[in-house]
DNA sequence: CGTGTAAGGAATTCTGACACG
DNA sequence: CGTGTAAGGAATTCTGACACG
């Protein structure tokens, strides 16, 4: 499921996270929606796996810093569970 | 790829259609997707699977009528192809 | 640092209708 | 019958900024 076809908002009900949230994971280098022509935002399942997870480790205490280190681990880790 | 998450101008670009098209399938009752709480379509893939073969009979000759009699086989062959 | 919010604009989608054939 | 299009409105998304801590 590597389409990104999924919007802001429809991610915003898939994760629970908040819009403001989403773009801040991206401005950090977490995530990498891809662009419709009109600058839309657009998402796969895959993202929205991965947003769960970055938001789980924040909750952890871990900061967008560490993560984005870890950025490969985290997706194997994604990808890991479901 | 059950969850309808797809706007209709992505399955615009997913399916050559147009959203006229895509529109007038649904009011024909060729396909049915979920509505978000302002009123946009939202579209699963199979949905999209779905909608390449509708567009493939019509080009065939076949009339709505005609494949919303045969539904069920339309599925079908839908999820028997990809 | 991570997130909330109000602001203004641009792009998206919706419906009902008229058109053609 | 199946599809194009112009029309007006409503919902969606975007960016940059100010706020708090």
């Amino acid at each position: 499921m590597n389409e990104k076809v999924i919007s802001i908002g429809t991610v915003r009900e898939l994760t629970g996270l908040t819009e403001r949230q989403i773009r801040y994971y991206e401005e950090k280098q977490l995530i990498f929606p891809y662009r419709s022509r009109g600058g839309a935002r657009k998402f796969s399942f895959e993202d929205v796996e991965r947003l769960k997870v970055i938001h789980t480790k924040m909750k952890d205490g871990f900061r967008t810093y560490d993560l984005r280190r870890s950025a490969a681990s985290l997706l194997k880790f994604d990808s890991g569970r479901s």
